[in-house]
Order: structure tokens, then C-alpha cells, then sequence
DNA sequence: TAACAAGATGTTACCGGTAACAGCGCCCTT
DNA sequence: AAGGGCGCTGTTACCGGTAACATCTTGTTA
């Protein structure tokens, strides 16, 4: 094994590679980033030495000496159930692979509640780890400041629509999604449409109950009075112990696949049947929700496109460009037996 | 608002902050890192000095200097499904919160098959990003070589046990808990247990099929050939057909909760009802298994825990210490209606 | 043919830390 | 009183890159 052996010993520098070409450490810097105004026979000879050597650019280094760490940060909390974690799963999965296929690195940092000085924190770890910009998950209502001081820290792109914050966001269209499951259900022959939602201080929640009561105002039908769960299956067991007795609810939306399974637990409970006598839908596509009995009417979201899409819009923001307008993630309402025609 | 404002403008560095103190650079940074060898006078002036001047440490310079990133990488694939991705949501997480405390950042790289290159590949986008050492989540039974070669290139613990594999690792003992589902059914009075397993190249499908097999034998009871799934609930039901109109099957113990989903599909279809003519048990505890029809008996494990503790073996082989011998992560069975006792 | 632009390369300094070593004062020996 | 060890501090060099500027060729133009 000789000396130059790629992968033995210590890692080759750029001066290695400068001393084996016979050229200067700039020279060879030039040519490891793309070669501009450098002799094509030089740079030749350089990128041979590169490929001898097994050189790779040191990451770390050109942090420092650049400033940017060529890092995205991914910002995401620490709530473990359904909503936040499959879905923030892939959507991380998103991000990472776009980010690697852009030559990034991704950085994660999390925080345990949704308050201004935690999460400051957390991004401070990010920017101080490098990072040129966030992929900020901020799923609650009241973000807007927190964002605000975010963005300020570092450039982001969150991954929810926020309300009163007007800088880059990629997300599915919640609202629209809700609507078409409303409008499903009305085309069944449903009258109305009753909603389990989510917290209220979910902007999941607000989009969705927001897009579930304007379908309804829109088709001209009566708005009930949304009952609120914490996106556990309890929460949507309760809801629907309390709406099952009441003979005119034929038709209930549940802001996600978990609190639409505890609704459908309740109204089997009561004796009354799902899809016969009762219409139940959810939200996520969840996995398995297929082989619910009855198999669950859902909107499916493509997840780790969103986190595509965010990586993209982030990396337009750092190079100064304007933002894709096409950052809305589609979604897709996926109709399985839980729902039927009424009467 | 003054010059020495902290957050505004530049960042403060050492130099600042000794020229504030009056001190040489390399006194400052004594001083920083926890003051060794400093008077206890300058000391403090330097602590005045690095507080009015919000001075924090510059992560990238630091792991230029020592070579050491403190960085903890986190490897793990990109398969999206319920199996892998709310458990691994919850191990990240559980190693982010642990990486945290202790003053290390947290990357992350994602594979999207199991080939030697394709890994190889992901854990030297995290060496070189810094990171001093990889908790990996290697789910196949095949991947000995793998982790040897990730191994080589930085130190390692891995989440799963992994045949032929002597290296740190932390992992739940799932023979154990599939030995206690087996035997929570045996105890109800079936004769014997059939099992529906996950693919047969994952760690934890192997485990837990030969935890089940392991207790029958121990109990005395007859071994069924064992039917294998993908981990999805169309893979369950598929199963589930096949083992429904068998009237000698009693009880039957799936590799995941979402392929107990699907068993308990095909076993109601053929009229076959649960839990009075077949018990089926699940693994993962997944969100809403506690509100199925019926409620899934099942195993839960303590993810995040157990990405904390990763996370703790990794810092003590970084620091040349032994590890700690107790590095299994609890589980527990969980039982609910799903299974009954037989006759 | 002198002047000058453009291309190719090298030199020097710097990013923000840390390691290794040198120097200085002081107290304790002997 | 000289020597030695220790506690504290500063100096210098280095980690592996990049930016800014200087220098030296060429070829082009007036």
C-alpha cells in the first residue's frame, strides 16, 4: 500500500493537493470548486492529484473561513404522537434528501414547548452549528412572533401556514382539503357535517375546522357547533360519545385518522352503525387506516415532498432569488368505505 | 444602544472579550472552557467580560481547532412506514434531547437502501460534517459488514442487536417481550400461538419470531409454520386470509400492530370474530391501537429512552469509558381486549 | 511599439478557536 | 543565596480552507 492510498491515514488536505500538482494551495482551492481562471492543463493536473489523494474539502474549514456552513437546519418539536410525528418524519426525510442532493448537511434541533425562549434556543444551537437557514415546523396558531424571531436569527422557510406572518411557507392546502371531504359528504346527501377538531392552538386544527365550517356555509347547510379533541384517539372517543345519541348527525369530520378512530369506537359502542347510519372521515392517511373497519375516507398528504419543497424555497431565499410560487403541497382525498350515502 | 449591546451586530468572539478583560486570547478561552489554571481574580473579570459581551462559543472554529466536532450523527433509512417511522421519530428525539443536554449538536443522514455504498456514502457526508461519533439505526439482519465498515469510519452505536455483530449497541430485548406475548396467550389457555412476522431481513422481525418460537417451545406447545408479512396491514390481511379458516387457530401473535390490523380484517370477514373465536396481539403500541375494535393487546417500548440511552453509550465510548452494562430499553406488555382467554 | 486588458498564478492575511511551549514571579528547599 | 517547582499568563503556530490583492504572462489595440 503506497503512502497515497486514498482513505489511509489522514485525510489529504488542499495543501496536499497543491504540493502533489505543483501548484499553489489557492490555485488548487480554485480548482476544487469548479476551476474558474485556471489553465485547463493545470487544472488537469490538479484534479488528477484530487482523485489520487482522495481529497475532499473539509466542510468545517470552509465554514469558518466562508462564514456559511452549506447546513439547513431543521426546527421541529417534541410532541411524539401521530400528527407531528409521521408526518414530521418524512417530511424531515424530504428535507434531507433534497438537502443531500444539493451537497447539504441537516442539522436537528428540537424543542419541548411552544414558547419564544425555547425555541430561540434551539435555533441558536442551529446557527451556531453553521447552519445558512431553517426548516422551521412551527405548527401552533400563535407563532407569528416566534417566527418573526426566528427568521431574524437565521433566513426560514416554515412549513405551516402561520397566521399574521407573511414570510415563506410551503404547506398543503388544509383548508381546501377540508372542504373536499365536506363536499364528499354533502354529495352523499349528507345535510351537515359535524367536526372533532383538533387543539385550537394547532394551526392544523384552525385550517381545517376554517375549511370545514366555510364548505358548509358555501353549500348552504347548517354549521354545527365543533366539538374540540387533543388528536388522541381518547379525545375523539369523547367527542363521539357525545354526538352519538343525537339522531341527526349522520355525517362527522375528524381533523385527523386517530380522534376519527375513537369517534367510530363511540358510535359502535351506542349501537349505532358506521357507515349505515353514520358517515366518520379523518385526516393524515394514516398508516393501517386502510384496514380500519370500516376502512377510513381520509386526505392523504404527500409528506416528504412538503419537505422538498421547503429545502427548495430556502435554498431560492439564500441565493437571493424570488420564491416558486407552486409551494402548495397537494393532497389527496382518498375515499374508503367509512363513508356512504345517506338515506 | 451601546457597542457592546450582546445580539446586535457581529458576534462577539474571544479576541473581544479578552481585549475587554484585558487578557491574553488564550487566558479568555481558559477561562470559557472552565477556567483551569486561571487566578480566581482574572478569572471572574474574564466571566464579567464574556456575560456583558453575550459571548458564546464558536462551534465550527472549536471543531476546527481539535479536530472534534462535538457533533453526534444520527444514520438512519428512509422507509417511511409506521414500523420505522414513529419509532424513529421518537429515537430521534430522544437522542436530540440527550445530545442537547450535553452540549452537542445533532446531524442527520438518511439512506434509502441497505447496499454497503449507499451508507458508506451517508456516514461520510456526517464525518465530514464534524461528527464525532454515529448512533445508527440498522434495522437488517445482514448489516454486520455494514456496521463494521461505519465502525472504521467513525465511532458507533447501533439501535438495533444485529447478528454477528459484537459492537456497542442498544436495543429492547424483543425476544424477550415476544416471548411474553406468547406466554400472556399460552396462560389464557391456547394451545398454541401462530405468528404472523415481519420480512425476514429486519433485526426486529427476527427477534421477535424467534422469541415467539423460543416461548412455545419452552411451554411445550406445537411450533405452526409462521406466515410473513411486509409490516403494512395489507400484508396482515393477507395473513389473516390464510389463517382464517383454520379452526385450530386460536391466537395469533403479529410482528407489528399494523399488521394485526390487517389480521383482525381478513379474521372478521370470514366471520371469524376477536377475541372470542381468536385472540391476536400486536407490537409498537402504535397511536390509536388503544381504540381499535377491539383494543390490540400489545408491547410497547420506550423510544425515546432508548434513543437516550444511545446517545449515553456513545458519549462513554467517545470518552474511553466501559459502557454500561444495563443498556436494554424497557418494554411492557400492554394488555387490552384483542385477546381472551380460550374455551 | 508602447500601453493596457485579461488570464493565470502566487502571496499574505484571516476566519475563531486550541495546543504547545516559553516566561515570569513567587515560595520553598537545602 | 542559588536552584527547583508550581501557578499563572502570554506568544507563537496551526487547524483547512477562502478572500483580497499582487505579480507575471500573454495577446490586443491604438
Amino acid at each position: 500500500m503506497s503512502d497515497e492510498t486514498p482513505q489511509v491515514g489522514r485525510r489529504a488536505t488542499l495543501t496536499d493537493v497543491a504540493r502533489a500538482a505543483g501548484v499553489s494551495r489557492q490555485t488548487a482551492s480554485r480548482v476544487a470548486r469548479g476551476g474558474e481562471n485556471v489553465n485547463a492543463r493545470t487544472a488537469a493536473r490538479v484534479r488528477r492529484a484530487i482523485k489520487a489523494l482522495g481529497y475532499r474539502p473539509d466542510p468545517i474549514a470552509r465554514a469558518l473561513s466562508t462564514g456559511r456552513g452549506r447546513i439547513v437546519g431543521l426546527l421541529t418539536h417534541q410532541l411524539t404522537h401521530q400528527r407531528t410525528g409521521l408526518g414530521a418524519v418524512s417530511i424531515m426525510i424530504g428535507v434531507e434528501q433534497a438537502a443531500t442532493e444539493l451537497g447539504l448537511g441537516v442539522s436537528i434541533a428540537t424543542f419541548a414547548s411552544f414558547d419564544r425562549g425555547t425555541v430561540q434556543d434551539a435555533v441558536d444551537r442551529l446557527a451556531r452549528a453553521g447552519c445558512d437557514g431553517v426548516i422551521f415546523m412551527a405548527p401552533w396558531v400563535s407563532a407569528a412572533k416566534t417566527l418573526r424571531a426566528v427568521e431574524a436569527t437565521l433566513p426560514m422557510v416554515a412549513t405551516s401556514e402561520v397566521p399574521e406572518y407573511d414570510g415563506l411557507a410551503v404547506h398543503a392546502d388544509a383548508a381546501k382539503a377540508a372542504g373536499d371531504v365536506v363536499d364528499h359528504l354533502v354529495s352523499l346527501g349528507h345535510t351537515t357535517v359535524h367536526h372533532v377538531g383538533g387543539p385550537p392552538d394547532w394551526t392544523s386544527s384552525r385550517l381545517r375546522l376554517l375549511g370545514w365550517e366555510n364548505a358548509l356555509r358555501r353549500t348552504g347547510a347548517e354549521v354545527p357547533e365543533p366539538l374540540i379533541g387533543d388528536w388522541t384517539a381518547r379525545s375523539g372517543y369523547e367527542a363521539g360519545l357525545r354526538l352519538a345519541d343525537d339522531p341527526s348527525v349522520t355525517a362527522i369530520f375528524a381533523a385527523n385518522d386517530e380522534m376519527a378512530l375513537g369517534v367510530i369506537y363511540a358510535l359502535i359502542e351506542r349501537g349505532r352503525h358506521v357507515p349505515e347510519d353514520v358517515s366518520v372521515a379523518g385526516y393524515d392517511d394514516a398508516p393501517g387506516s386502510d384496514y380500519l373497519r370500516p376502512p377510513l375516507t381520509t386526505i392523504k398528504v404527500d409528506d416528504a415532498e412538503h419537505g422538498r419543497q421547503a429545502v427548495a424555497q430556502l435554498i431560492l431565499r439564500l441565493n437571493g432569488e424570488p420564491p416558486l410560487p407552486s409551494a402548495v403541497v397537494p393532497h389527496e382525498l382518498i375515499i374508503r368505505a367509512s363513508t356512504a350515502p345517506h338515506e
